[in-house]
DNA sequence: CTGAAAGCGCTAACAG
DNA sequence: CTGTTAGCGCTTTCAG
C-alpha cells in the first residue's frame, strides 16, 4: 500500500509553498510557466492525485452531479438519456452519481438527501410515479442546490424542466391509428400520478375527437409499467363487445407484453388488432411484427437537461437565470404492427 | 436560500461544544443521554444535515461504494446487479456511484481514477471487453481502496471476484441441445477477451465432445455483444454448406437479434434451427417463440459482491482477510425455442 | 461524560 | 509571480 501523496509533498520537495502548487495544479494564470512544469513534473512522478473532498470542502463547490431515475432497468429509455448526461457531464469536467427511485416516493427522497449532504452541484430528477410532493426538492433548492427534471416533469415546482412533447406524440400516433383505417382504438396508459400518462391520455382522447371519433367510448385501461397488469388489461380489452381495433399503449414494454398475449390467444397483429408504443425503445425493431412506436429524443433530453443544471449550478445569478421549460419533439416510427396490408 | 447549519450552530445555541455534538450526532457512547436528545432535537430544529465532503476528510473514511459497469442499459443482468449492490449498500449505509465504461478500457480506467480521487471506500466492477491491463486497478488497491470483480473477472489479479459459473451454464444448455436431437450446434460467442465468453465457449465445446459429437466441425463465430455482427453472423450461419441444426448464442440480446433474422428469411424456430441464449433476461420470455436461456442470479451476485467490499473496506486487516472467489449457480431454463414438439 | 486543540488536504484572500 | 495565514466542517486525541 503506497503512500499517498498530498500537494504539501510536493512543496517540500521543489521547497515552494502549497498555495503555489495548488495553483500551479489548476493551472492558475498567475504562476510561472517554469514553476507550473516542475509541478506537473514532480504531481506526475509522485502520481499525485488531488483529494476532492479536501477540495470541495475548501473551494465550497463540487464536481458531481447527481441523477435520481425511477429505474435503471429495463427503460432504453434512461440508459440514453443517462449517457446524454454522462457526455456533458464529462466534457465540463463534472462525475455523475447515479440513483434509483424504484419508483418510490420515500426511496427518492432518501436518494435526494444523500445527494444534497453530499453537497453535489446540481441534481437531475426524473420523478417516480409516486411523487406527489415535493418538499424534498425544495430542501434541495434551498440549499443553494439548482434541480432540473427530465422526462417526468411536475408543474407544481418552479423548475427548470427538459421534457418531450408526449401530447404530441401521442396524438400523432392516435392519428397514424386512425389514418390506417383503425376505428375502435384502445388505450393502456400508465399511472395518471405521471404527467407523461396524462399527456399521452389527453394526446390519445384529442386525436380521436379531431378525428369525429367519440372519445366516451374508447376504452381506456391503466396499467403501470412493468408490472403484469398489461396481461390482465389485454384480457379486459378483448373480452369487450365491441372488441378495439388497435391497441395504444403508454409504453413500449407495455406493447411487448400486449403482443405476447394476443400472439398467445392466436389474435394476428395487425390484422385483428393493431398496437403500437411509446418510447423508441430499439427492441420494438425486433419484435415480430416490429412495432410502431414513438420516438423520443432520449440522449438529447440527457444532454440538456444536464447542460442546464451546469449553467444553473455555476450561474451567479440564479434569480435572473429564472428556468426554461424546454420541450422536445416527438416521431411516431410506422411499423409492421399498424400498417395495413 | 435557507442557511446551511452546522455542528457549531448547534452547539452555540446549546452551549456545548462542537465535539460532544459530533459525538452525540454520531451516538458516540460516551455521551449521556440527555444531551443526545437535546442536540438531536436542536439538528432535526434547524434541518441539520451532517456535511459529509468535512466528515469524510476528517475521518478518512468515506460512505460510497463505487461501482463500474461496461453499460447500464440494454442489459438485464447489470440492472440486476446493481439492485442488489443497492440494497446492500444501503442496508450497510453506504451510498453508491454507478460509472459506466461503455465497454473501453480507457473510460473505465477514467472511472475508477475518479472514484480512487473520491476516495470511495470500496470499487466493485465488472470489467470492461477491452480491459486487458489491470493497473487501475492497482492503483486502487495501491491506495487501499479494496477492489472486488463481479461478473466479468479476471484471473490476472489477486482480488475478490463474485463470478457466475459460465462454464456450466454453457456447458447444460448445450447439453440440453443434444438431448433435444440436435446433432449441429453452432456457436455465436463473445469477444474472446472477456472471460465470461471463453468460459462459455469452453462449455460448449466440451459439451460437444463429452457428448461424442465432433466439437472442430463446430461453427463457431463471434459477435460483440449489442453489435449488428449478430446478423452478419447467422447470415453466415445459413450459408454454409452444412447449416447447423442449433445455435446457442452467448448472450440473450445475441439471441434475439438471431431470431428476428431467422424470422425473416422464414426460417422456423426451433423446426428449422432452435435457438438458445444466455443470461435469463425476462424479454426471453415474451418472445415468440419464448427462448430458452441460461438464468444468472444477477441479484444475489450485486448482493453478494457488495458485502465483500464492504468486508474488505472495513476490515483492519486486509492481509488476512485474503480474497474470495466465489462462483454462483446458473441454470438452464428450456423453453419452445430449442423444444422438440 | 465533556471540552480544547489540532488537524484532514485543499483553497482563498491578502500581502509583498 | 509567490508565500503567509486562515479557514471549509467535521473527527479525534488528550486532558479533565
Amino acid at each position: 500500500m503506497g503512500k499517498v501523496y498530498t500537494i504539501h509533498d510536493i512543496a517540500i520537495r521543489l521547497d515552494i509553498s502549497k498555495s503555489t502548487v495548488s495553483r500551479a495544479l489548476r493551472n492558475h494564470p498567475d504562476v510561472s510557466k517554469e514553476t507550473k512544469e516542475l509541478v506537473f513534473e514532480m504531481a506526475k512522478k509522485l502520481n499525485y492525485q488531488k483529494n476532492i473532498l479536501a477540495s470541495n470542502l475548501a473551494s465550497k463547490n463540487t464536481n458531481l452531479i447527481g441523477v435520481v431515475i425511477p429505474e435503471i432497468a429495463r427503460q432504453h429509455f434512461f440508459a440514453q438519456a443517462l449517457s446524454g448526461i454522462q457526455k456533458v457531464a464529462k466534457e465540463k469536467g463534472y462525475i455523475v452519481m447515479v440513483c434509483q427511485s424504484n419508483e418510490e416516493l420515500q426511496e427518492e427522497i432518501n436518494q435526494v438527501n444523500a445527494l444534497v449532504n453530499s453537497r453535489v452541484a446540481g441534481i437531475l430528477i426524473s420523478l417516480s410515479k409516486e411523487t406527489d410532493s415535493y418538499e424534498h426538492l425544495q430542501f434541495a433548492i434551498d440549499r443553494n442546490i439548482p434541480v432540473v427534471l427530465f422526462d417526468r416533469g411536475a408543474d407544481e415546482m418552479e423548475l427548470s424542466q427538459v421534457t418531450v412533447d408526449d401530447y404530441k406524440g401521442a396524438y400523432d400516433v392516435t392519428k397514424h391509428l386512425i389514418h390506417q383505417g383503425y376505428t375502435n382504438p384502445a388505450h393502456l396508459c400508465g399511472p395518471m400520478s405521471l404527467s407523461i400518462s396524462q399527456k399521452r391520455y389527453n394526446g390519445f382522447i384529442d386525436a380521436l375527437k379531431d378525428a369525429g371519433l367519440s372519445a366516451s367510448n374508447a376504452h381506456v385501461y391503466q396499467c403501470d409499467n412493468l408490472s403484469l397488469d398489461a396481461k390482465d388489461a389485454t384480457e379486459r380489452l378483448l373480452s369487450l363487445k365491441k372488441r378495439p381495433d388497435a391497441v395504444f399503449c403508454m409504453s413500449d414494454y407495455i406493447a411487448i407484453q400486449v403482443l405476447k398475449v394476443l400472439k398467445d390467444k392466436g389474435i394476428r397483429v395487425p390484422e385483428d388488432i393493431a398496437l403500437a408504443g411509446f418510447a423508441g425503445d430499439p427492441i420494438t425493431d425486433l419484435m415480430d411484427p416490429t412495432i410502431t412506436t414513438v420516438e423520443q429524443p432520449a440522449f438529447e433530453i440527457g444532454v440538456q437537461a444536464c447542460r442546464r443544471v451546469i449553467m444553473e449550478a455555476e450561474s451567479e445569478d440564479r434569480e435572473t437565470l429564472g428556468v426554461i421549460n424546454k420541450v422536445l419533439p416527438t416521431k411516431v416510427i410506422e411499423r409492421d404492427s399498424t400498417l395495413r396490408v
